[in-house]
DNA sequence: TATAAAAAGGGTGTTTTTCCTGTATAAATA
DNA sequence: TATTTATACAGGAAAAACACCCTTTTTATA
């Protein structure tokens, strides 16, 4: 009997060919595959599929129903279920956010398809799997203790609407505010994002994905 | 006698799942993989290596040396190879250049196997191969015939450096240059650009891949 | 070599951004 | 009830960015 393997990924020519490969594994098989994480919660929600899949491979970056949404959806209904992000976004907060949502390891698609298939042993046998960019991270994290920047809904937008060429007193007049108001988000957002011109603020803002492109 | 195929991508598990896939075809075999353009460049300029290459898939974001350089490289040095670049970058820019540097069509990740397939052979059969995607986007290029913006060496370094919090003064000593000269600059950009502000010059840089984040 | 074009630098003035220090008001809380 | 706390807003000033128009120097090339 060979372990099951579920591949949830958009980019249908990897999840296709990887799912080759690791049918050429000797101890897995791959039993379904979907390309986003809302196709992955349907089959779930489906009674009659109560088969027992022993690892699912999560992308993160994907339409619909994104890896981190689909994480945070798998902790609340399927908290058992080994699951070990597979993408190419090496982006700390993201690997610290699928970590924290249960994710069993977290690994970068340009690793080897020996490391691969051992991560995939190490996850069935002992649980989990940290290479060590990810450990490090981890670590970094850890003595980092960088308390989490809470941006508020008002911050966010005014963010979003610094990353155009309006002048403030145009995003005040959008935004239904006062210049001096903007002036005071402008200074708030300043402070806690540790920038001190808009161009700075631009670069974080693309940098944390708070504005699409 | 089958098609020769070469896999330039820097995500080993993709290039490694894909490899299996290609050997699975009837018409196509993998002769070899490279994790980055300078390896295939090294590998071409190996006299040993006379072999015809029928394809090469190439990706455009990787290390070292990166899809559009290589594809320069390529058509000065190797103009009659063909090349199918293969890449989850959809950006039409990107996607342009490519094809300007003489790429024989543009693959997204997320076609199916069978897509990939048929691309391999029409690449081969009437040398080239385009998606509906594709063609849109080189119709749209077509009518909206925006003659080419093209931005010199300064400029480049200019418009890079106002991508950070550093004032044009402190651009200009860096650059050994008068900040009436970055002044000067920065009209020039502005004008051929169409844009107004500096927030404007850093939106632009970054759709364009002008900075790397 | 003459001439045109490109690059570098300059002057001046306006607008926008940035940085202060404060105030008024309403909501939360001790 | 008194006291923070958060939010919206204000005045003033300096720095930076932006806009135009103009001169000198260098480079390319006819």
């Amino acid at each position: 009997m060979k372990y099951k393997i579920v591949i949830v990924d958009d980019h249908l020519l990897f999840s296709n060919s990887l799912k080759m490969m690791i049918n050429s594994f000797e101890d897995f098989e791959v039993s379904h595959t979907f390309d986003n994480g809302k196709k992955l919660k349907l089959f779930f929600q489906h009674d009659e599929n109560n088969e027992e899949i022993d690892i699912i491979l999560l992308d993160v970056n994907m339409p619909v129903l994104g890896g981190i949404d689909t994480m945070k959806w798998l902790k609340e209904n399927k908290p058992n279920q080994k699951v070990l992000a597979l993408s190419v976004n090496d982006k700390p907060e993201t690997i610290i956010k699928m970590l924290q949502f249960g994710a069993k390891g977290y690994l970068l698609k340009d690793t080897t398809p020996s490391v691969f298939q051992s991560a995939l042993l190490e996850v069935i046998q002992t649980g989990f799997f940290y290479t060590e960019y990810v450990t490090n991270i981890i670590l970094n994290k850890i003595d980092g203790k960088k308390e989490e920047v809470i941006l508020k809904d008002k911050e966010l937008k005014f963010i979003q609407l610094a990353c155009t060429e309006k002048t403030y007193k145009e995003i005040a007049d959008i935004m239904f505010l006062s210049p001096k108001t903007i002036d005071g988000y402008r200074d708030a957002v300043f402070t806690k994002l540790n920038i001190k011109t808009r161009v700075g603020l631009v670069m974080y803002a693309i940098k944390n994905n708070l504005v699409q492109m």
